[in-house]
DNA sequence: AAAGAATGGCTTTTT
DNA sequence: GCCATTCTTT
């Protein structure tokens, strides 16, 4: 048999094998997914004689296409040809960057991307030019909007008449003003990376038919997750072949308030007709117990297909149930537990411990540290969120683009020259003087890389001397450029480092330290897997979260986030609330988690 | 204009 | 309890 079928079961092959036409493949939680898709890859360049350039796979984490790629470079090791693979957001800036240019959609090819952070402060300068100051108007409501109106694919005009009562007015009223600012200095924000190449499409076919005779064959992974906008593009792409492989599992939609919309894959077989539809049941991943708790939770989603996974493993060890006093007591629970499993030769990195928000993790961070157990955050803080690297990156980005006024305001003043808020609007010598030194600075660049500019910036500017000095955290500070400059050592040119750093979150950097236990929420452990899984704070109004409470829409959200937590879980599920815990600074009591009554008893081990 | 001190607002989840 | 913004002092 062909060495590229025989590692998967039938239906998996099945799935591999087919060439030609839309496919859809509904892949329960651990049912071997990745495996599937990458073997689908490899037989269609191997086995079909695809050109890898032709083949164009989507993801929605860089750490899943990294993945990917990885497991693709193993089953054929002698291909070098690589294929298109990479989150919706890198494949269209690398789009938008070869087309803007031919284009008059208002935006060229050397476009900035503008973070979630940018976004905000853009908006507060709008709220402020209208002297809407924040008390009145929450900036992030004002973000929220905007977002939302992109992810449905509205523009600022065609949300005027959806816009009811005072604060939509408003909001849409900063919407055209946003827009407007984001034209004026060549930006992009993450969703107008979407919209804008389908906007590309739409206006130019040529261009469009260019992409699709590139892209023969497509997949998609996480297709329950895709929003209105990369429906879209993905429609517009698939158009002409047809070749459209779908890959997802309903179950699994947890970014719905991000405008994930998981009609599209419930829809799938009416957009795309004569679809083969393929269902991946079987689960390698769990016992049979982890399963059941599963699909107890699952089952009572009244929005649902029906599926049922099963699996030829062990029943494995009962769920333990565990109720403790407060946040402290529930993260000694978790270390004496670790501790003990250790005692049967599990590692730390084979545990994770999953919450619902950040503000979780520092109770357990706490504990960690006084018992000396190594652990490793993963989201949160980011590592591209923290000061000391926005400015050192702001000042790169200045480098490289000299009109990005929001680098300049971030980094006038730092270190202080004598350049406010005042003198960034009327100018002046001391301005004038700053914006030689940079220019300077620029004309040296020029025959540097990205590593060397760093440093060359971090000196000339003073900000590393001035840092040193006045920063109490200095060296740790300093470190994390250092840590900067080893990421830019791998782009030989600016322009390929910083698009790197704008579309890479910390989530995507998980490092296999094998003596670290992992933190992270459930959002983030989405894809991944571990023999044990913790999941804290299983109280109501933290999970399900409080907000979430009035809709049944997003407590059914909720309560698939709850199945993807358990069906991370390969051998032991710990489930643990706590009677009380400290909100905002003072104690609160929540009844545990409605989840947890809908778990089957005889599976359960109380404590 | 900058640095330090005090106040108030708030936290869901993320590419 | 933490953060970001605003107020006060230098």
């Amino acid at each position: 048999m062909n060495p590229i079928l025989n590692e998967l079961n039938p239906v998996q092959q099945q799935a591999a094998q087919i060439k030609d036409g839309p496919i859809l493949i509904l892949a329960g939680a651990g049912s071997g997914k990745t495996k599937t898709l990458t073997h689908r890859i490899a037989y269609l360049i191997k086995h079909h004689n695809i050109p890898a350039r032709n083949i164009l796979a989507v993801t929605f984490t860089n750490k899943a296409a990294e993945e990917m790629q990885t497991r693709i470079n193993r089953i054929l090791p002698q291909s070098n040809s690589l294929a298109w693979m990479g989150t919706f957001h890198s494949i269209c800036v690398k789009i938008l960057r070869r087309e803007l240019n031919k284009t008059n959609l208002g935006f060229t090819s050397n476009f900035t991307i503008f973070d979630d952070q940018d976004q905000l402060s853009i908006i507060k300068k709008i709220l402020k030019e209208l002297s809407l100051d924040p008390p009145k108007i929450n900036p992030r409501a004002v973000r929220a909007f905007i977002e939302n109106a992109k992810n449905e694919a509205q523009t600022a005009d065609e949300m005027e008449k959806f816009s009811r009562g005072e604060f939509q007015k408003i909001a849409n009223q900063i919407y055209h003003l946003y827009e407007k600012y984001l034209k004026s200095q060549n930006g992009l924000d993450f969703d107008d990376l979407l919209i804008k190449t389908v906007a590309l499409f739409n206006l130019y076919p040529e261009i469009l038919k260019k992409y699709q005779n590139i892209f023969c064959y497509i997949l998609v992974d996480e297709y329950q997750d895709t929003n209105q906008i990369q429906y879209q593009l993905i429609k517009l792409l698939a158009r002409q072949h047809l070749n459209l492989c779908a890959i997802g599992d309903d179950s699994q939609s947890i970014y719905q308030f991000r405008g994930a919309d998981f009609r599209n894959i419930l829809n799938f077989e009416k957009d795309y007709p004569n679809v083969q539809v393929i269902k991946l049941e079987q689960n390698y991943r769990s016992t049979k117990n982890i399963l059941k708790a599963a699909q107890d939770i699952i089952e009572k989603n009244l929005h649902r297909t029906d599926k049922t996974l099963w699996t030829q493993n062990p029943k494995g060890a009962p769920i333990t149930l565990a109720g403790l006093e407060d946040e402290q007591e529930e993260a000694l629970f978790i270390i004496s537990e670790i501790k003990s499993l250790r005692q049967t030769g599990v590692k730390p990195s084979d545990c994770v411990v999953l919450y619902r928000t950040h503000a979780q993790s520092r109770a357990i961070e706490e504990q960690l540290i006084k018992t000396n157990l190594g652990y490793k955050i993963i989201g949160g803080v980011s590592f591209y969120q923290r000061s000391e690297i926005k400015d050192i990156l702001a000042y790169v980005k200045l480098l490289a683009n000299p009109h990005s006024r929001i680098s300049l305001e971030r980094i006038a003043g730092k270190p202080p020259r004598g350049i406010g808020a005042q003198t960034l609007i009327k100018g002046g010598k001391k301005l004038n003087d700053f914006l030689k030194l940079m220019e300077n600075i620029r004309l040296i660049s020029r025959e540097k890389k990205p590593a060397e500019i760093i440093d060359l910036v971090a000196r000339r500017t003073g900000y590393k001397d001035w840092l040193l000095e006045n920063s109490p955290e200095a060296e740790s500070r300093w470190e994390n450029i250092k840590e900067l400059k080893t990421v830019a050592q791998e782009y030989d040119n600016l322009a390929d480092f910083l698009e790197k750093t704008a579309l890479h979150q910390p989530t995507d950097q998980i490092e296999d330290e094998a003596e670290k236990i992992h933190l992270m929420t459930f959002h983030n452990v989405k894809g991944l897997e571990y023999p044990i899984v913790f999941m804290v704070g299983m109280e109501e109004g933290l999970f399900p979260h409080s907000r979430s409470l009035l809709e049944p829409q997003e407590l059914e959200e909720e309560r698939r986030l709850c199945y993807v937590g358990i069906t991370r879980a390969k051998k032991r599920l710990y489930l643990t609330h706590a009677q009380s815990r400290r909100f905002f600074g003072s104690f609160q009591s929540n009844p545990a988690s409605r989840f947890l009554d809908e778990l089957p008893n005889d599976i359960l081990d109380i404590i």
